[in-house]
This record gives C-alpha cells, sequence and structure tokens, in this order.
DNA sequence: GATTATAAAGACAGGTCTGTCTTGTGTCAA
DNA sequence: TTGACACAAGACAGACCTGTCTTTATAATC
C-alpha cells in the first residue's frame, strides 16, 4: 500500500486509515481523534470530506463494498463452470476466514453494532448482504440448482459462519471446514 | 418474566435488565446510567455487586451461557436418537434465528465488539463457542458421523450464520433455511 | 432498642466523544 | 499580485461515559 502523503489525497487516508481501524476495533470503538491521527489529517479536513462519522463509516462501506465485488469476481474467474466457481469461491472463503490475521466481515460488524435497521450503517450492510444472495442465486441457478434461492441462502449462512468465526477464534477456527460444508450443501442440490 | 421489584434481588435485577440492553444495542452503547435507570438500582448497588462494567458484562454473559443450555438440552430431549436431537436442535434455531424479535448470539456480540483475545468478555464468549463444538461433536460421534469433529464445526458455521442473520435481516431472514441446510450437512456425514 | 448491612438518590470528578471554530500556511489560478 | 481555496494544528464546547462519594432510609440481627 502506498503511504506516501503526498500521493494520496486525504480523502483516500482518511477512509483508509478509517477502514483499518474500524475493521481491526470496531465502529464504536474508533474515535474521530485517533483516525485523525492515523491518517496524518486535520480533523475539519476529515469533516469538509465527511459531514459526520456516520457518513464516513457509510462510505468507509461502500468502499468495502467495491473491495469486495472486486474480490469475489476475481475468485470466480479462477473456475469455468458454475458449479466449480461456487466451490473455488467457498475453498477461498475458507482459506481467508481460517487465517489468524482475519478481521470477518465489517458488514456483518456494522449491522451488529448498529442494530436498528434505520441507521445508514445497518442499511448499506444490508444491502450488502442483499446484493451476495442476488449473485450467489444466479450461480446456483446457472449451476442446475433444484431451488436456488435457497441454496443461495444456505451458502450465505455458511459464509457468514465463516467470518463470524474468523472474528471470534484466533487460531484453530472451524472456518477451516467452510469449503467442504459448501460442497455437501451444494452436492445436495446439485446434481452431478 | 416476574418484574416485582420486592420478590427480586437488586442483582438479578441488574443482570436482567443489563441483559436485554446489551442483547438489543450492544455492549458499548449501553452506559451505566441506562441499566440502573431500567433496574431501579441505585448506582453504587450495581458496583457493589459488579465492581466494573466489564464484570457486569461477563456475569450476563455467564447467565446466558447457563439459559443456552437449558434450553440447548430441552431441545434435544424432544428426539430420541442422536441424529434426530442434532436435525431438532436445527430446526429450533432456524425458527428461532428466523422471527423478526431475534436479537441474534450474544456471544457472537460480545466478541466482535471486544476484539482482543485478552478482553474478558471475548474470552467468555469464545469458550461458550469451544463447549458448543464439543457438545456437537458428542452428538455428531455418538450419531455416527464419520468425522464427528468436522461435522460439529460445520454445524458451528451454520449456527453462528443463523444467528448473524438473525441480528442483520429483519423479516425473510436467510436463517429461514437452517434446517435444511444442517439436514444436508448431517446427511453427507452419516449414512442412513 | 441499638447496631449493622443494604439500598436509593443523586452530586461529583475526570476522562472521552463528536463536532465547531480559529489561526496560520501553502497552492493554484485569474 | 491577489484572491480563493484546501489543509494543518489545535483550542474549545457540550454531551456522555465510568466510577466514587455522600446522605438518607429501610430491614435484619444481636
Amino acid at each position: 500500500m502506498n503511504t506516501d502523503v503526498k500521493t494520496r489525497t486525504p480523502r483516500e487516508r482518511i477512509l483508509d486509515a478509517a477502514g483499518a481501524l474500524f475493521l481491526r476495533d470496531g465502529f464504536r470503538a474508533v474515535g474521530i481523534d485517533t483516525i485523525i491521527a492515523q491518517s496524518g489529517v486535520a480533523k475539519m479536513t476529515l469533516y469538509r470530506h465527511f459531514p459526520s462519522k456516520d457518513d464516513l463509516i457509510v462510505a468507509y462501506l461502500e468502499q468495502s463494498n467495491v473491495g469486495f465485488w472486486g474480490w469475489f469476481e476475481c475468485t470466480l474467474n479462477q473456475a469455468t463452470s458454475s458449479r466449480e466457481k461456487l466451490l473455488a469461491l467457498f475453498v477461498a472463503i475458507g482459506t481467508m476466514a481460517a487465517q489468524p490475521t482475519c478481521f470477518g466481515c465489517t458488514f456483518q460488524s456494522a449491522a451488529a453494532e448498529f442494530p436498528s435497521l434505520d441507521h445508514p450503517g445497518h442499511r448499506t450492510a444490508l444491502a450488502h448482504k442483499h446484493a451476495v444472495i442476488a449473485r450467489l442465486c444466479e450461480l446456483a441457478e446457472s449451476a442446475g440448482a433444484r431451488e436456488p434461492q435457497v441454496l443461495a441462502e444456505q451458502l450465505l449462512l455458511l459464509m457468514d459462519g465463516a467470518f463470524i468465526a474468523a472474528r471470534m477464534f484466533g487460531i484453530s477456527s472451524p472456518a477451516a471446514h467452510t469449503a467442504a460444508a459448501a460442497r455437501a450443501l451444494i452436492d445436495a442440490q446439485i446434481l452431478r
């Protein structure tokens, strides 16, 4: 990552610093002062780009969403058939979530820390999860699942279980068995 | 629930009020003042029973743990064979987690809000999850699973996925498909 | 009845949080 | 050159947080 103060705009530095801190420590636990110290930016600069902390949180979640889909589609592209794409995805999720350095899913954290469905952070996180279900449903349907929507939602449960395990367990995380579990769910829905 | 101030000790009232608030709003979001207002107890009374907020959080988690195991074993007792016990358990989890009134798993929230493995709240929550895995492993072994530990950890992923879905989604939660997913995981490990 | 323990009510201190304001500096464009 | 703008640095206000202290009332025990 390019950390040069000169070649990166204040907005980028703020979002990167806030993201790393939010992901690691949580949204409520990280204060504005910590973010400006970490990003080397003045407080007024932060509040010019993001009128409130909630606005910063939403902007960070939207940036994370973009990054997520880049990783997601890149992982799918490592396989050819839809079925193999799903399997490859959950191999990647399991591998990532089983590493002790993984902090879990930031959208889960946002929804958990801001339980109200009206909170902009919760709404952004929920929209992300709905989009994931929709994309998994496309893949499930293309792979010939009997009930694509059901398989998609089952796989989301598994994916989110792996991410929360990544946050709870350090080493020896149950997330190591994500891929095998996904294969069982897929095999139960798609005849080979 | 008995809400009579007279027939319940201050300690019980504190734990019940704190539990409801922690579960609904999160640990950091709920302040001591809110807890004492909700439980109708003086601040010094709270601090006499629980020297710090962290102590209160741990006491609440331990009480939740006891309640969880009561519900858990009671649910298992509705079936006879180990295999049917597992199925009944995940039917119950799915039903509960799909209701909009479900706030998810408080141990997940504790671990997510206190990411440090050293934090007493995180440690208590993690111990709970390890105990769940151990109990699921017993059941899986008794049910004849090829790899009981693997099945137990896969089922925990599913269970935690259902709980986080309960917290993220209001209505139309993917948790509705928990039971079917559990059945697929169990069928893949246990020959009928 | 006297003593002791427990609890209610609330003031208080010290810290942290978000968000605003001021001041000074550098940069770019007209 | 000059005006407009973005930014750094930091003081500041007001709210909220945890935890302590004091005062008063009540209940149990000797």
